[in-house]
DNA sequence: GTAACTGCAAAATATTTGCATCCTT
DNA sequence: AAGGATGCAAATATTTTGCAGTTAC
């Protein structure tokens, strides 16, 4: 089941406010990646955009949410999933754009294999992005 | 050997203009990926701002550099590969970004390893953004 | 000569900061 | 009550557009 806006508050000591419930609910009923006009557009007759960006970074800081990047250069947020907030380890990503619907969401379940690198190189953490067509729009 | 910027404009049917040559001077100069400032920063005194932003997308538009996703979100550009630009299949892009110094550069050798997907999905084209210890930095 | 490129001014967007007020705990 | 969060105003930063003058071919 899906955890309730209340409830990742206080698991992350963030005080509950109106608008971080409502960010908050937009990323849990959106499966997909937010950017900021994203949030923006749902929110901004609500409240001011400095909350919205500061609430974004409060969030970020925490590790509420991560940055997702998208091909595009434009920068996205997604909901920490929950091993990726309580292991220490974990740090993968794959994000998958659909070129159809535009949508990005993180693939929890795929894990990026082991790649080989020149010499010398250590690695500390590895994001995918892949682009291609969701099972959706198939 | 590394080709000079004139021809390099020559292959891409680009007009040779001082401030063409110069930011691509840069590219060849710098074996990593630059932001929109580490140009400025370097050329600002001499072109206007407003050339470099177009001369840029010119230079993506033509296929000369490639977008390269940077952790934080910002965006840099490298030069493309010979068979970056000539394969049109060349659909993959490893990007390494040192912590130390803080460069990102393509890794042209290493290849992607295939990605198991849920099914439905259809894979296009891949990045893959490492972040690390490159071999200068250890 | 002509189409393409550049620089300047200015508009449009995006992001950050300071401060007074309000709200959660 | 007190510290944290918000809203407003405004500063700063970033990117885009229009247009007239210049340049590569």
């Amino acid at each position: 089941m899906q955890k309730l806006e209340g409830q990742i508050l206080k698991d992350y000591e963030l005080r509950t406010t109106t608008s971080r419930s409502a960010i908050l609910r937009l990323f849990i009923k959106n499966a997909f990646a937010l950017s900021y006009s994203d949030i923006e557009r749902e929110i901004a007759a609500t409240f001011d955009r400095v909350t919205v960006y500061r609430t974004l970074k409060t969030f970020l800081d925490k590790g509420v949410i991560h940055k997702v990047l998208d091909d595009e250069g434009s920068l996205k947020y997604a909901l920490c999933s929950e091993p990726c907030s309580t292991h220490e380890h974990h740090h993968e990503h794959v994000h998958f754009k659909c070129s159809t619907c535009g949508h990005t969401n993180c693939l929890e379940d795929v894990t990026i294999p082991m790649v080989r690198l020149p010499k010398g190189y250590v690695v500390a953490e590895v994001n995918l992005l892949i682009q291609g067509t969701c099972n959706n729009c198939q």
